[in-house]
DNA sequence: ATCGACGGTATCCTTTTCGACACTATGTGC
DNA sequence: GCACATAGTGTCGAAAAGGATACCGTCGAT
């Protein structure tokens, strides 16, 4: 399973915190799906849409560890053609201030 | 030269400022270094005591990219032995809220 | 009969990241 | 003469992350 043992052993101490939640929204693109679901819930394909330079793949792969993590929840429909629905669970809701502290200062600090 | 090409085309859209921050503070310790700086200015070694699980390169790398980014500042005194002294630089300090945004998620959210 | 939409997998390969380990220079204290 | 502290650098290699491409099954519409 090529999980994320990014910070595996948490025994960093003081800061520990920081890495911690780092490393649950440190990949290439959770940020974005974080983002873009605060906004409700998504299908994959509305998801691909919003986030055209993410392969197939790779957003499978993110959204799969996003789901381990128990920051979003997905939702299988037994139809034709399928559907799958993607949202936030109360934990990944609770990440919103997070988000947007990251997205205030990237905007206000765009620096070349 | 290894820097950061993690985020390099901002070509995202929307939620571009978030991966952008992300992008400068992902490195997997650039965090606990900011968050550590944040009680004041350091020296090389103060700060691998802080960080024992960081070897000397990636503190060094980490540091190098931080300075490269103007988010810390790196102060060499010419002495014997040397002397190096690390400190937010104003632009690292307006992370201020950013980092203790992660902090006080990941307290509350220590989850197994 | 073929095409496209949907939500993926499987396989392969390249790039990036990270860690271990060794090595450097200089001056001081023993 | 030796070790120690300081703040690094260099090289190597393993592991992880990321990207490209191709493929799958089903259904409705053309």
């Amino acid at each position: 399973m090529p999980a994320k043992p990014r910070h595996a052993q948490m025994d960093c101490s003081p800061g520990c915190p920081v890495e911690a939640t780092l490393s649950l929204i440190g990949g290439k693109w959770k940020g974005l799906v974080l983002y873009h679901l605060m906004d409700g819930t998504l299908r994959f394909n509305e998801l691909r849409r919003r986030l055209p330079n993410v392969t197939q793949r790779m957003l499978t792969n993110q959204l799969r560890e996003l789901e381990a993590d128990g920051l979003i929840s997905r939702t299988i429909f037994a139809q034709v053609p399928p559907r799958v629905d993607y949202a936030l669970t109360e934990r990944g809701r609770s990440l919103r201030t997070v988000i947007l502290a990251l997205k205030e200062w990237g905007e206000e600090h765009a620096a070349a």
